[in-house]
Formats: C-alpha cells, sequence, structure tokens
RNA sequence: GGCGACGUGGCCAAGUGGUAAGGCAGGGGUCUGCAAAACCCCUAUCAGCGGUUCGAUUCCGCUCGUCGCCUCCA
C-alpha cells in the first residue's frame, strides 16, 4: 500500500485513487516569462518521480501540467522589449520543454495553456458569479472568500488570522482585501479578449481550476506543486473549484515539494538568485543533479550544494558504471533480489521516500561490482539496478559512453597496442598511450586476467 | 504579529519508544609493473533544558537556532 503525504490534512494517508488502476495527477507548471531554473526542475523531477513510480505500481496515470502564458509579468516583459507576448511566451514555453525532456521527465499527457481555454474560464468565472461567489467591479471579478466556509483550509490559515495589507495595499474597491481576482479587465495597450465584463483577461489562479476540471474531471486525485503555491494559488484553487463544481474534495492528495534554496534564501525568479537548467545540466549532467535531488526527501527543502552535486555525480558513475555490468536484455534475478525488490518498494510506498531508494540502488552497485570483480556474473543484481534507475528516472548511462561510441574501434586498437606493450614491459610507451587517452577523455583501467576496459569520461 | 517545517557523525542525509540506513570525505587493507577503478574493514548517541516512560534520538513542554508561507513565485 502507497501512503502519500497530504498537505491537507498533515498527515500520511494510504494512497486510494478515484477509480483506479486510473490516476489523475495535476502539476502546477511554470508561468513562461523567463528561463526555468532548477528550482523548477526539482519540482518537475520530484512529481516525475511520483508518475514513474504510480506507474511501475500499476496504475495507469494521466498527467496535465499546465503553461501559464498570459500573466502579468510575460506583459510587462513584452511591453520592455518589443517582443509580441504570445511569442515570448511559446519561446520560453518550448525551452521549459526541451530542458524537462534533458532532465528525462517524462512529458506530461496534456500541457494546456491558458491562452487556449478562455472560453472555457470565461464560462467557469460567469458560473462563480451567477452563484454569488463573486462579483464584479470595473471590469474586474472578484472571488468573494467569505462565500466559502472552508477558505483557508489547505494552508491552515483563517481569514480572521491573516494581516490582509501587511505587504501589500489593500485594494478598497474589495468586500474583503482577500477576495482575489478570477479576471482582471485590460488596461490600455494589454492584450485582452472580450467577456461579458468587457476586455480583459484571465486572474492569477482561475485557469488552474478550468484547465485541471476540464481535462481531469470535477475530482482530481493527486495535485502537486512547489511549496510556496500553497497559498494563496492552491488555497484559492480549492476555493474556486469546490465552489464551481460542488464536489468536495476537489483534490484527493495535495503533494508539495520542498524548495531549492540559495544562500540562505528560496531560488526565485522574483528574488534574483537563480541558477540555469542548463548551466546545471552542462556541469554536471542530469543524473547527477537527479540524484541530489532525490537524495532528500521531496517536501523537504534544500540548501543548494555544488558540493553535494558533485558527491552525487562521482556517487552515479559509480553506480552507472556496475549498471553497465548487465547486458541491456538481462532479466533481474527475483530469486536472490526479492529482500531489494520489497525495500526499494517499502521506501517507495511510504511516500516516496528516495533517499531510502538510493541506499537500495548503492546496495545493488556494489553487490554487482563485488560479483564482477570476483568473476562471478554481476547481472541479476546489475539488471535490477537498471530497473530501480528507471524507475527514478535515472538514465545510468556509462559516462560519455554514448558519444566515444563512434570511436570505439580506434579505442579498442590503442587499447590493444598497449597491452603488447606492457606484456613486452614497454611501461614508459604504454603509459604514455594511457595518458594521452585520458586527457581526451578515454580511463582505462587494467583489470585482474590482464584485460584492460576503458570508459569515457566526461 | 499569525501559520508551518526543520536542527542526526567532518559534510550531505534516512530512520526508530529498546542504544542510529546510505552517500561523500578520511584512515587501514585487497588487487596492480605503476596507476585508476572496484571491493573489504574502521569512524555518531541524534541542538539545549525539563517532563512522561522500565527505557526517548524517537512522545509532550520550554529555550536557542535555521528556513518557508502570510505579495507574484516550482
Amino acid at each position: 500500500m502507497i501512503r502519500v503525504y497530504n498537505t491537507l490534512t498533515g498527515q500520511k494517508e494510504d494512497f486510494s485513487p478515484i477509480s483506479p488502476p486510473r490516476v489523475t495527477m495535476y502539476v502546477c507548471g511554470p508561468t513562461v516569462y523567463g528561463p526555468a531554473h532548477i528550482g523548477h526542475a526539482k519540482t518537475y523531477i520530484v512529481f516525475d518521480v511520483v508518475r514513474r513510480y504510480l506507474e511501475y505500481r500499476g496504475y495507469d496515470v494521466e498527467y496535465v501540467v499546465n503553461i501559464t502564458d498570459v500573466d502579468d509579468k510575460i506583459i510587462a516583459r513584452s511591453n520592455a522589449s518589443g517582443e509580441p507576448w504570445n511569442e515570448l511566451a511559446e519561446r520560453y514555453a518550448r525551452e521549459f520543454l526541451e530542458e524537462m525532456d534533458e532532465l528525462n521527465v517524462l512529458p506530461a499527457s496534456k500541457y494546456p495553456r491558458a491562452s487556449g481555454n478562455i472560453h472555457e474560464i470565461i464560462a467557469d468565472v460567469l458560473k462563480l458569479v451567477e452563484s454569488s461567489h463573486a462579483y464584479v467591479v470595473d471590469g474586474d471579478v472578484y472571488f468573494r472568500v467569505e462565500s466559502d466556509p472552508d477558505y483557508g483550509k489547505l494552508s491552515g490559515r483563517r481569514l480572521s488570522e491573516m494581516r490582509a495589507g501587511a505587504r501589500v495595499e489593500v485594494d478598497e474597491r474589495k468586500e474583503h482585501p482577500m477576495d482575489f481576482a478570477l479576471w482582471k479587465a485590460a488596461k490600455p495597450g494589454e492584450p485582452y479578449w472580450e467577456s461579458p465584463w468587457g476586455r480583459g483577461r484571465p486572474g492569477w489562479h482561475m485557469e488552474c481550476t478550468t484547465m485541471s476540471t476540464r481535462n481531469l474531471g470535477p475530482q482530481i486525485d493527486v495535485h502537486g506543486a512547489g511549496a510556496d503555491l500553497i497559498f494563496p494559488h492552491n488555497e484559492n484553487e480549492i476555493a474556486q473549484s469546490e465552489c464551481l463544481t460542488h464536489k468536495v474534495p476537489f483534490v484527493r492528495y495535495w503533494m508539495h515539494s520542498g524548495l531549492l534554496q540559495l544562500e540562505e534564501e528560496k531560488m526565485a525568479r522574483s528574488v534574483g538568485n537563480v541558477l540555469s537548467v542548463p548551466g546545471i545540466l552542462d556541469r554536471f549532467g542530469a543524473d547527477a543533479f537527479r540524484w541530489y535531488v532525490l537524495s532528500t526527501l521531496y517536501r523537504r527543502s534544500v540548501a543548494y550544494s555544488e558540493e553535494a552535486i558533485e558527491f552525487a555525480a562521482r556517487t552515479v558513475r559509480r553506480v552507472s558504471s556496475a549498471a553497465a555490468l548487465a547486458p541491456a536484455d538481462a532479466k533481474p534475478d527475483l530469486g536472490h533480489y526479492a529482500e531489494q525488490r520489497s525495500a526499494f518498494e517499502a521506501a517507495m510506498d511510504d511516500d516516496f521516500n528516495t533517499p531510502q531508494a538510493l541506499a537500495v540502488l548503492s546496495d545493488l552497485a556494489r553487490e554487482a561490482s563485488r560479483l564482477g570483480s570476483s568473476g562471478e556474473d554481476p547481472s541479476p543484481p546489475a539488471a535490477l539496478l537498471r530497473e530501480f534507475g528507471d524507475v527514478l528516472g535515472l538514465r545510468l548511462e556509462v559516462g560519455a559512453a554514448e558519444r566515444a561510441r563512434n570511436a570505439e574501434p580506434f579505442i579498442d586498437l590503442l587499447v590493444e597496442v598497449r597491452g603488447e606493450l606492457r606484456r613486452a614491459k614497454q611501461y614508459a610507451l604504454a603509459d604514455r598511450v594511457r595518458e594521452r587517452l585520458r586527457e581526451l577523455g578515454i580511463a582505462l583501467e587494467d583489470v585482474p586476467g590482464g584485460e584492460t576496459r576503458w570508459r569515457a569520461e566526461e
């Protein structure tokens, strides 16, 4: 039985989807006004692993990630640069999807865009106005938080406890300071759509309600997001959705991933302390970053540390070369490694405890290497290692072997020649071959029995 | 001011009411012409103070510290 920590209840709960084996999963995607950063990458890696593990467990996951392409910041950027807002958004959306692919994040079933759902959003806002959950002021439409007695249940706050106006000026036109915009009237020079309330665009939270309910139904199993979205975004989503559909709960399991911290502060584009995804990929590789992310519980925040990613890279290298000891078509030996499988599953069942799952991979890697170096067959543990790596989204490719593939016959030839030199005790020359190859990124290792292995390094 | 999370070996990080996984680093070995890699062995009493308990790192309270949210934000 899988147990999932639910932000709504603050407890781990047994996972039982509405209509198994189907699992509906919605994760809040990025606002595409600029490049994504590795904090986004952490979140989508986390939910990628959730999705992969649910599939491993036999569920049929329908996974939707929205892309927010209508937003104040996009408009501001567009006005500043002269690039049309929709082209700008599309450019960053494409970049985001490419980066996710490089991070080995499986594609979602759908990536709905706010701009593609305007009519549906208007229809939903209209319903909320008609049912008195929302009201119109000067072409804006606001959600009436006091019309929802449950408002605040996700973030655990009461309207009376919140300091309205503590950090933001209160808009006097609103009935309650916490009322939030479902629809915003367009100012001159801003993109707009025609609506019953005049020209305007969707507000901040409405798109997620419209797109999740239209794509996955009024009630969904899992809703994921970064922890910074708990309030107000996810809170508002619940209020809108439940008042709209009258189906409670809107979401069975709310999951939130801990934020990536940089220099004692969360990484955020608004703070300005961001590191790009390509930068990390170039320096450490997708597996190293993923291993680093998964070596902490997903709910915890993580302090960014280059040293830690380097260590993860080293571990990944060791584990990858152990995984390479199994032929691609090898079947794991269930008889001998049932214990590791149940340890892996027990870890993952317990709210996706990836640090413990990684410990199992470490064990298997050691076992495979040990068998390999003692002349026994390392395939069974190595094959299982690959299987688990796949569940966690780790490619476990042996370094840059892929890239070296074309040069393989020539490298083999050099290795062969060096072997001859060694047998002739021409060590100086043999070492020169090894050194030169190393400079070219090919590391040689002499294993017992006179054989020599090589592998490509970063 | 309110809500919440966290504080485990040199570093990172799981976990449990009955003396603590894993990774990295470090020390010692095996292997090797040397090297590299790999493998084997070794290294903690869990922020502090009280309380509950036969027994707490694990439960409760307080203190200190760190962080998140209360505004857009993965």
